[in-house]
DNA sequence: GTGCCTGCAAAAAATTTGCAACACG
DNA sequence: CGTGTTGCAAATTTTTTGCAGGCAC
């Protein structure tokens, strides 16, 4: 493992006081290298073959402690659980309600200013998310319409 | 319970061929009534007093029905469960990572474009979320800075 | 009446926790 | 070597499902 990034993650964990070990080093790969927005589970999966002793609750932990450094970002889909992003930079995120895939979207396609720490007095802001939420091209092209106008959700 | 539009809920849900019951009707009614943006569990233990038959799981049925035409809103907190919002008007929502209390940001504060049905080709858009996540003053007030620098998640 | 809805209980999914053994620094 | 981490299993939390009876239309 030598990504773009290993020691850039060594000392993001080392200025927060935490000890950059091999299962962190190795989550924080497979996202680097993942464009799917893994769940937990997922990145489980992708890694356990080459970590047969890494565990489900180490992955969760680790996810955990990465997203609160800010190394990563969480994705809340409303379908299943959380999935992961490893990839900061300012992006969307769209996400099909009927399959549950997440897709990009480039910052630049939907400007946002994200320098409103003001928006509610005395909250702290750590992230601006946007979410489009909808049907993808896929689940789409399978069904007919919904029984009702799309809206709202 | 007749609440500013009882009227139009049902000609809501006949719209979309499902039957005007009286749980679905409460259910309604409790979220247009609170501001706390409830979940599943708090809107059944608002009823349950009211409505001493009523199920849980009845309503989390009714809950995505709802969502689902677009009656109500979803709202991803990324700790615990989904939560609602009955008030479908176009806001935001700011989420404390630590409490999970869930506050209205106006539009007007932060307007986005609402009108971007070609974001993604052939993605069906149905609502865009935006949503401020961070420390609400409460928790801002109650603990120390954390080890590492606000950024991220 | 007919079929959509509900309630109940049980199952599934998603995440957290407690604790002894282990390894990073 | 001491303390943060891990792995394992069990516990929680959140949501879904199957099915018989009930109610809206």
């Amino acid at each position: 493992m030598d990504s773009r990034g290993e020691q850039k993650i060594i000392d993001q964990l080392r200025r927060s006081r935490l000890r950059a070990t091999g299962q962190r080093l190795a989550i924080m790969q497979a996202l680097d290298e993942s464009f799917e927005h893994p769940s937990a589970e997922d990145i489980f999966n992708t890694l356990r073959k080459a970590h047969p002793t890494l565990s489900l609750s180490t992955v969760y932990k680790t996810l955990q402690v990465m997203a609160e450094m800010g190394a990563i970002l969480t994705i809340e889909t409303g379908i299943g659980g959380l999935r992961y992003d490893g990839h900061i930079h300012p992006h969307h995120h769209a996400i099909c309600i009927r399959c549950g895939k997440v897709y990009d979207v480039d910052f630049d396609q939907y400007p946002v200013d994200l320098n409103r720490a003001d928006i509610i007095p005395n909250f702290k802001i750590r992230s601006i998310k946007v979410y489009f939420s909808g049907i993808c091209a896929v689940c789409d092209s399978l069904k007919g319409k919904p029984s009702a106008p799309p809206a709202g959700d």
